[in-house]
This record gives structure tokens, sequence and C-alpha cells, in this order.
DNA sequence: GTACTAGAATAGGGACCGTA
DNA sequence: TACGGTCCCTATTCTAGTAC
């Protein structure tokens, strides 16, 4: 293995790890990290974090790029220098750059990347634009090779409702409330509060909540003790699903709206994004959170009159029946469905069957009007169809399966060589959808099927 | 051997924001 | 002022690995 920042080692590392299987790909990142030098090593993990870290971003896209520093199938006359520190002082002038022009000086100091370094170093500067590789690992599997190399933040998530996954009864049942996730995380040292979305990034509409923020959390402290972060996991709405991202979205503080505070968790560090299993099971079960909540819910109205923070509702389902005549219920409150959550299960960051989801989904049959190519993986077959919903072109790109997409993107191809005899062109297809958004489009479809047996249309 | 899980990858509508 | 990009919400499938 060399000893000097050699671009070659790194390439080979990355064209063997795409081409490798299973945890193959991880061992080979595992044994580059042990055997390479120990400056070969630094610069991979600044390229890593170039790639895979979401908080490190670059504000422009490969699309954005003219075509000949995007085209690798012409050959690129470089000086085919070794990689070195001036590469990553490049990569943050890149990062930097604001205002009129930010776009052009950064295209320029990519054209610049080109010259100096071998090709590879140019793709490698593409992929951090674009946080996409494709060699088949993530930020996750990367941090099982290096711990803490990359920020990760996660929240708990529900799969969707499934009996068989109910370890037992009782279940605590909250409604599904249809606005945005957040994760407001209070420094109980210094008073600061940051929200955040779900995938962490930070949400400045919810500014004025703040000093309710604060005035909840002590009183959550005078009820437990908590370590130095408490964090409030929450949902945020403001009307509507859509009216709720406007307000949120914006830049412009929030005036109306509320945070439904469904789970609480205090964490020792100053870094949530560091936070283990085990410190988040010393904040006890979901009942023992909850009734923490109840608590400090209870105690802070008896002095304040909240604006914003609200606790949502929580009951008790004894068998699958009472979970279903409970569904009926939050639908004819206008509720988006259900959270059906374990009261045993301590909080998790990842995806979690201790809570279960139910919504509603309806399909309609519509007639299929075009097709569209994939990208990536998809090249070269069906990304998806697009149908007619009462005259609004709907794209419908979700539920097929590989063979479904090769078959359907031939036969629509040859569908198009002839105007009589089309085989699929004009079929009706049933979509899955959760509603008719206010544009009158169809939100979250999902294509079920074909519908060879009937020609007449849903609507 | 079968069933399940986790991670990675594909896809959608619609909002705001920065840049052209 | 219009448009493209990003980021919210989300769906699904596929593969490899693990649990039963």
């Amino acid at each position: 293995m060399s000893t000097t920042p050699n671009i070659d080692a790194i390439h080979d590392l990355l064209v063997a790890i795409g081409a490798a299987k299973g945890k193959t790909k991880l061992e080979l990142l595992e044994n580059f990290v042990k055997d390479a030098d120990e400056t070969q090593v630094d610069y991979l993990k600044r390229l890593l974090k170039f790639w895979f870290d979401d908080q490190v971003k670059f504000g422009i896209t490969s699309k954005q790029l003219p075509k000949q520093l995007t085209d690798f199938s012409v050959a690129h006359v470089t000086e085919g220098n070794d990689l070195d520190s001036d590469y990553f002082i490049a990569m943050r002038e890149i990062q930097l750059a604001t205002g009129t022009g930010a776009t052009d000086r950064r295209i320029k100091m990519l054209e610049d990347i080109r010259t100096k370094y071998e090709q590879p170093v140019l793709k490698w500067s593409l992929w951090a634009l674009d946080k996409n590789l494709k060699i088949g690992i993530q930020a996750s599997s990367v941090n099982k090779v290096i711990p803490g190399l990359l920020s990760e933040f996660g929240v708990m998530l529900a799969h969707p409702f499934n009996v068989k996954k109910v370890s037992g009864w009782p279940r605590m049942i909250e409604p599904k409330l249809d606005g945005m996730r957040t994760l407001v995380v209070v420094d109980t040292v210094d008073w600061v509060v940051d929200f955040y979305t779900r995938a962490g990034n930070p949400i400045p509409s919810l500014v004025p909540m703040t000093m309710e923020v604060i005035d909840f959390v002590r009183v959550v402290m005078d009820e437990k003790e908590m370590g130095r972060i408490v964090c409030l996991d929450a949902e945020a709405t403001s009307g509507s699903f859509n009216e709720s991202v406007s307000a949120l979205r914006s830049d412009d503080p929030i005036e109306e709206g509320t945070l439904h505070v469904f789970d609480v968790l205090g964490l020792p560090g100053t870094n949530l994004l560091e936070a283990s299993d085990a410190q988040l099971e010393e904040m006890g079960t979901q009942r023992q959170r909850r009734k923490l909540l109840e608590a400090a819910f209870k105690a802070y109205k008896e002095t304040n009159k909240p604006k914003f923070l609200e606790l949502p509702g929580s009951y008790w389902a004894a068998s699958e029946d009472e979970i279903w005549a409970m569904y009926e219920a939050a639908r004819n409150n206008g509720l988006e469905g259900l959270i059906i959550k374990d009261p045993d299960a301590f909080y998790r960051k990842k995806r979690d069957y201790a809570w279960m989801k139910i919504k509603a989904e309806e399909t309609m049959d519509l007639q299929i009007i075009g097709f569209f190519e994939g990208t990536g993986a998809m090249v070269g077959t069906l990304g998806g169809i697009v149908v007619d919903f009462k005259g609004e072109q709907v794209k419908v790109g979700s539920g097929f399966s590989l063979s479904q997409r090769g078959e359907l993107w031939e036969a629509l191809n040859a569908d198009m060589e002839k105007t009589a005899g089309r085989q699929v062109m004009g079929m009706l297809a049933e979509v899955q959808y959760q509603e008719v958004t206010p544009a009158g489009s169809l939100r979250h479809p999902v294509f079920k099927r074909l519908r060879t047996d009937k020609a007449e249309i849903s609507w």
C-alpha cells in the first residue's frame, strides 16, 4: 500500500466496494482504514464526509454544470497531481461561495480541479455535490467502520400497521397528525433551543416557540432529573398539510401553529447525534415517558396558558377490533390516522415496530396517457407512467417490480410505433393514493396493477 | 427452508428560496 | 419574475443477512 495520498488507491477501493456484495463492502473499507498510511486514511475520511455527510453541503449539483465538465467519455488533459490539501481548500471554497455569480465561481473551481488532478478526483467532487455514489453504502454503513465520522440524525419512525407485529396488549393509541415532524433540542445549560426536521435540518420559522419551549422544559426538569440536553419529539402543524409546509418551510417566523409534543428525552451529552441506545433507554419506556409528559403538561398549565404547545391525546386499545373502531372514529374526526405504540418500548433513532401507523388508502382506475424512462439504475427501463385524473396529468413512478418495469417499458415503446392496436397505452391502471391535493393532483400515487378486466374510469 | 429485517435504491406532489 | 433545486411529506422493491 502506498504511503503517500494516492488517487489510484482510493479509486481502486471505491471500485472494489461498488463491485462487492453484502458485508464484504464494509470489510474492504475496514481493511483500508486499518492498513493504509495515516495521511491516506485522513484524506479518505475527509472525502467520506464530502460524499456521505448530509451536513456538508456545496450549494450546487452536477445538473447545473456545463456538459463538458460532466462528460467523462472525453479524456481530459490534466497535470496528474496526487491528492493534496489544496484540493480540500478548493472544495471548502465551493461550499462557502455565496451571492451573485456564486454558481459561475463554483463551476470555475471545479474546472480548476479537473485541470489539476487526475480524472477520478473530478468525479469524486461531483459525487460530493450530488451525495450520490451508487456504490451500495451510505452514511450509516460508513459509521459502522469509522464510528462518529458522519453526522447521523435520526428520529423514531413507524412501520405500517401489521397485527402480527403486535407483541402484546394493550397498546397505546395516539392520533397521526399530518404536519411536519419536529425535534426540539434544548441545551438546558446555555438555554439554546433548536428546531430540526426529521432529517436534521433546521426549521427557523419555529423560533417564536422558543420561550414557551424553555418554560415547558423547566417544568419537565422539575418533574424528573434530565440530562443536559432535553429533546421534545413533536409534530408541528399550521392548518392543512400544504398550509403547514408553507408556513414551516418559510424563513419567516410562524404566527399561528401547534407543536403537538408526543415524546420527551433527556440526554447527557451536548450532541444529540451521539446519543446511544443505552442513553435513550435511561429515559424509560414509552409508558413512562408519556406519564412524564402528562405530569409536565398538567403542572405547566397551572401557571401558563400555552399558545403553541399541545399534548396529543393518548388512548388504550385492548384488541385489534378496538384499534379499528378507534381508527374509524379518528377518520370521522378528520384525522389522518393512528399511531399504535408498544407501551414497554424504548425510544430508538430508527424505524421500529414498536411504533406502527394506520393511514387511509384509496385507489382509482385511471387511463394511461404517457410514460417515462427511469434514471440511475433504471435507465433503459420504465421510470413511471402518466395517468389522466380529471384532466390533470399525474406521474406514477412507485409500486412497479423490476420485471413490470421491463415489460411495460417494452410494450409502451412498441405502442408508440403504431397508432392502432396499442397494448398498454390507453389502458386503465389501478392507482393507490393518499388524498386528492388542493391543486387537483394525487398525493403519494402508487401503481397497483393494470386493469385488463375493465375499461371504465373510476371518476 | 422460510420468514423477517435493515439498508439501499427507485419513484411521486408541492412548498420555498436562490439565482439567472 | 420564472425556474431549477432542495427539502418536506411519502410509497415501493430488491438484496443480503439474520432469526426461527
